[in-house]
DNA sequence: TAGATTGTTAATCGATTAACAATC
DNA sequence: TAGATTGTTAATCGATTAACAATC
């Protein structure tokens, strides 16, 4: 869809949160205050910022606003995205109750789980679905994208019937190598393995 | 400490992972395996590990176990380290429930709060301790690395007391840039930001 | 020995940085 | 106009891939 960098597109969400935390009397902003706040290379940022649809002006720099809703044009902010969650155990539940996807655009329709116990229940409002209907499921065929919070041992079955329901984009917070499709655009977030890599450098 | 380059690093964790799956029946593996399997390249497999302690015979490949060992030990998986964790609201507290730390040598040894119900009450055996004693904490003084899973309204104050208690690297879950000495390492999962370049690819 | 597989050296590719021209 | 700042073109750097020599 996109045809900016995946490392430009993660540089994205970084310039606007601190657009945002910036003061309402700063009307303009220059990719070097960017930069310096940042800790970026100052043509880095600038770089980044002529691959979105955001306009600078030379002498002036950009205009805090625009450039705000450029990038969340640029990031889809802009468009509900429905999303589904699949593993409503602790970190599951926890996703569900965050509610900064908001700022993404992106809603998490529903939850898949397949404990007795929790199915049918609601978690921030969002029901509780019983994870043997995810391929036929209507909350499944309206979402693009879907966040894997399972067992490493369930995370295969899981995805293959998520792909089976059409999704394109998983987020997998499983600790296992998931095979799908290769138009399934798959990431992965193992938050054990980051620290032990951040103990490590 | 370590001198292998943080992309190989962040390697090794999925090596690791596809190497204990593997049948006990596989004595030995090639760079070759490795690769088809996970979907990389096998030149880039052979430098990854080349680069670890691991030793690869001509003609026979790796020996699994010794891989899976030399692994660990590059990844610093066979020495404890301890954490601490701060923020023990939904992510924090599945996180402090994830027993998933344990496989690279990390402990968390206790949570931090602000919240007075929170205080002194356990989380999967740990204790949930007053958040204002950070900086003196005995837990936080036995720790290296600390999990950052607070609002972003105050992930800056909290860092600054978790560098003040000489906490080297921290994993902040908070999405906004936090600023530190540069001797402390830090790194940021933003789980809604990761979501939308998700999408947007 | 011959074949399979590692490890290394050279080539390529992509991302970042430096230099500078364009311009408000 | 002169200075500040953008955007682009060229140079550098690091990571990946290709080619190949070493070897069990």
């Amino acid at each position: 869809m996109n045809k900016i960098p995946e490392v430009t597109l993660q540089r994205l969400p970084v310039y606007l949160n601190y657009l945002k935390e910036l003061d309402d009397s700063d009307y303009t902003v220059s990719s070097r205050s960017i930069a310096t706040a940042l800790k970026l290379g100052e043509v880095l940022v600038r770089k980044d910022l002529a691959m979105t649809s955001a306009i600078g002006r030379p002498k002036i720099g950009y205009i805090r606003t625009e450039l705000i809703s450029a990038l969340e044009e640029d990031l889809g902010c802009k468009v509900i995205k429905n999303a589904v969650l699949v593993g409503c155990g602790g970190l599951g539940h926890a996703l569900m109750c965050y509610n900064g996807f908001g700022n993404y655009g992106i809603n998490i329709v529903a939850g898949f789980d397949n404990d007795r116990s929790k199915i049918g229940t609601t978690i921030n409002n969002k029901p509780v679905l019983d994870g043997e209907t995810i391929p036929s499921n209507e909350m499944t065929k309206n979402s693009d994208m879907a966040i894997i919070c399972v067992p490493k041992e369930v995370a295969q079955l899981v995805c293959d019937k998520l792909v089976k329901a059409g999704i394109k984009a998983i987020l997998n917070f499983s600790p296992t190598l998931l095979h799908a499709p290769e138009e399934v655009v798959i990431r992965d977030i193992d938050v054990a393995a980051s620290l032990a890599v951040l103990a490590s450098l």
